[in-house]
DNA sequence: GGTTCTAACTTCCGA
DNA sequence: AGTTAGAACC
């Protein structure tokens, strides 16, 4: 038996709470995941009901890795078997695996990445329009990625209301998103969108399938509900067809992805989707003193529309967020690992630690600053591993090996290592597989001799090819890649590229961490560790995960300060947090000022942050910044302008600066010596 | 026809 | 600043 009297009352409604729909609106630091451990250890242990018939979808690895171990912590290894807790990518892909034969793929497909979707839509672009950058990619990309999240098929997009006759952009996009999608399906391969937008198709065009899963998932609970867009609404929707045991999780204030097609009305009209539904609400904060909520729900409470919350915490605390105003990003950058520094000797532990930004650029300075201080620090989010070049060009080879349909791996990897193949002769097999409908390396296979007098180097690429196949039928994964790198002399590859030294090794260091985790994959999966699922792993990885996550899960974080975006801070927490660059136009970002956008979504990442603090959060400004090259002045963000502040800083400012006669005086003293502590309340 | 170097160009919102 | 396209060179 497993018993609730750890929860508080409200906690323990919303994990007692299995039949029908539920809405359990959490706010941040609420004990949101344990609610959902002690629901899902409740469901198995007390009322029996089978792990196979549960299913938890988060957005993040991290999220549903997490979710798994405090579930084992509870229940065990053996009763916590069969249970299914998942991404909703990789929920997606799991499906489509069994099941893409009926939507005409074949089983072998590749992923694709953004990079790969470029490459397509540039060439798409060409045939479309010689006008030379009168479209761009992205901006393409991303309205096909929008489209698709909308559930918008190429042939019904020109008649949606998504449509806008008199923009040329939604004319290319109408020519090129029917492009892209045929060019995918011809390279036998999916993007990210299309892992949810088909497995949505394959339920819509088979409801007996969808049934299928539906009676088999009878129990659904969804975390970070306030991020789902309508692709994901809707694979909800088909899961609970057969019943309505769906319980979301979620906070309408840390809505914060919109960007990627999320929609917050799935939250805020969860019961007009889901009549009957019970709503549980979790007020109580565990993670912060109260001078850091009652900052956050000064910030929050500004926006409209919102499911009402307060947070409060029975923690109190003497110590105040506080506003460092500062003349530059270098001065920023000196006073915060300044201050870090100083708490390093103090006996601090610098786990505890993290710098939070809204712009990855941010991170540069205090980088360097770090590095100079020889503190220790750790990066998350910026590139993700499979997107270094090195990592992608192994991987390339793989999904060729894989996939032979896979045009765009091919073509990578056709030249790299050179070996003499260029887009002359790469053109030529493009017209003889386009003419014969088969794909590229089937072509090259087929009739070598069209390369002419490059004849023997196509057959030699095509024998190296096949010769590789064989190693990953004879030796395991690491091996297999380690023979693929020492035939492709790959490292001798590096050392031609890169004349200096540092790059080169850290290149190469990049390669061996790939054969190292092939072989950690291998350790951990034994003979079910395909290639296949190797290369999945490798896509579906999130910024959220860590660089090594298969070390093993000591609860203990490292000894290194943590650099993150305020996106990517969702869902942890520290003791102590700076957030930098609390600044107009940045914070709201500038673009979604110049879009009208509103401000909203701007002030729930705000909260976001500063909800991350548990005991001390310390907020900084600049008075300059560098905007493509040139110093602009700065001014605090209007989310940290409550009327309290701005009479806090109009008396701070008076202090400090009163016995200057002139503006400009005061201007020049604050840019060369202000550094001052600013208490943010009251 | 392939390789390599230079100049211009975009990009810096977030996964 | 890091990519990309074009030109010169091989």
């Amino acid at each position: 038996m497993i018993s609730l009297a750890g929860l508080n009352d409200k906690q323990r409604e919303a994990a007692e709470t299995i039949d029908g729909p539920v809405l359990i609106l959490a706010g941040a630091g609420s004990g949101k995941t344990r609610t959902l451990t002690y629901r899902i250890a409740h469901m198995v242990d007390n009322l029996h009901i089978p792990g196979k018939s549960i299913l938890a979808v988060s957005f993040t690895n991290k999220a549903a890795k997490e979710m798994k171990e405090r579930v084992i912590t509870l229940l065990g290894k053996q009763k916590s078997r069969g249970m299914t807790l998942a991404t909703f990518h990789s929920l997606g892909l799991k499906i489509l695996k069994k099941e893409i034969t009926h939507l005409g793929y074949h089983k072998n497909f590749s992923i694709y990445d953004q990079t790969d979707q470029l490459s397509i839509i540039r060439e798409g672009l060409r045939l479309y329009h010689d006008n030379k950058g009168a479209f761009k990619k992205e901006i393409i990309a991303s309205k096909i990625g929008k489209l698709k999240n909308e559930g918008i098929k190429p042939e019904d997009f020109a008649d949606s209301p998504f449509f806008d006759g008199e923009d040329p952009y939604d004319h290319a996009v109408n020519f090129m998103y029917e492009f892209y999608q045929d060019k995918l399906k011809f390279y036998n391969a999916i993007d990210f969108d299309d892992i949810l937008l088909l497995t949505v198709r394959l339920f819509d065009e088979n409801p007996e399938l969808a049934r299928e899963y539906s009676e088999q998932f009878r129990y659904i609970m969804v975390d970070e509900y306030q991020d789902t867009n309508p692709l994901q609404f809707r694979l909800i929707r088909h899961l609970t067809c057969a019943h309505d045991n769906l319980c979301v999780v979620g906070d309408d204030d840390q809505a914060i992805y919109s960007f990627r097609g999320a929609d917050i009305s799935n939250i805020i009209g969860f019961e007009r989707d889901y009549s009957r539904a019970k709503v549980v609400k979790l007020e109580q904060n565990y993670r912060s003193v109260s001078p850091i909520l009652k900052l956050a729900n000064s910030v929050i409470k500004e926006n409209k529309d919102r499911r009402d919350k307060t947070l409060w915490s029975d923690k109190p605390s003497d110590m105040k967020p506080i506003l460092w105003e500062l003349a530059d990003t270098d001065h920023e950058a000196e006073i915060v690992v300044e201050d870090i520094v100083s708490h390093q000797s103090k006996g601090g532990h610098l786990g505890d630690i993290a710098i939070l930004y809204r712009s990855n650029t941010q991170a540069a300075p205090i980088e360097e600053q770090l590095r100079l201080s020889q503190v220790p620090y750790t990066i998350i989010g910026g590139q993700k591993f499979y997107e270094k070049k090195e990592v992608k060009d192994i991987m390339a080879y793989l999904q060729v090996i894989r996939n032979p349909a896979d045009q765009m791996a091919l073509r990578r990897v056709l030249n790299v290592p050179s070996r003499g193949i260029g887009i002359r002769t790469l053109e030529k097999f493009l017209e003889e597989s386009e003419a014969h409908e088969i794909d590229l390396f089937s072509a090259m296979k087929k009739s070598p001799e069209l390369a002419g007098s490059r004849e023997e180097k196509i057959k030699n690429f095509v024998k190296l090819i096949e010769n590789t196949k064989n190693y990953f039928d004879k030796y395991s994964l690491s091996e297999a890649i380690t023979n693929l790198i020492e035939d492709l002399k790959y490292f001798e590859y590096i050392d031609k590229c890169y004349d200096q030294a540092k790059q080169a090794s850290r290149r190469k260091d990049d390669i061996h961490f790939f054969i190292e985790s092939a072989a950690r994959f291998t350790e951990n999966f034994k003979e079910s560790a395909t290639l296949s699922k190797f290369l999945e792993k490798l896509m579906l990885q999130d910024s959220q995960d860590s660089r090594d996550d298969d070390e093993e899960d000591d609860d203990v974080r490292k000894n290194e300060v943590t650099l993150m975006t305020l996106h990517s801070s969702k869902g942890l927490e520290f003791k102590q947090v700076y957030m930098i660059g609390v600044e107009e136009e940045l914070l709201p970002h500038k673009r979604t000022i110049i879009n009208n956008e509103g401000d909203a979504e701007e002030r729930r990442l705000c909260y976001v942050g500063i909800t991350r603090a548990q005991e001390k959060l310390i907020m900084t400004v600049c008075k300059e910044r560098k905007i493509y090259g040139n110093m602009l002045p700065r001014h605090r963000s209007r989310f940290i302008v409550t009327d309290d502040a701005k009479r806090f800083y109009q008396e701070q400012d008076r202090q400090n600066f009163g016995h200057l006669e002139s503006q400009e005086e005061v201007d020049k003293y604050k840019k060369d010596f202000f550094s001052g502590l600013m208490n943010l309340l009251d």
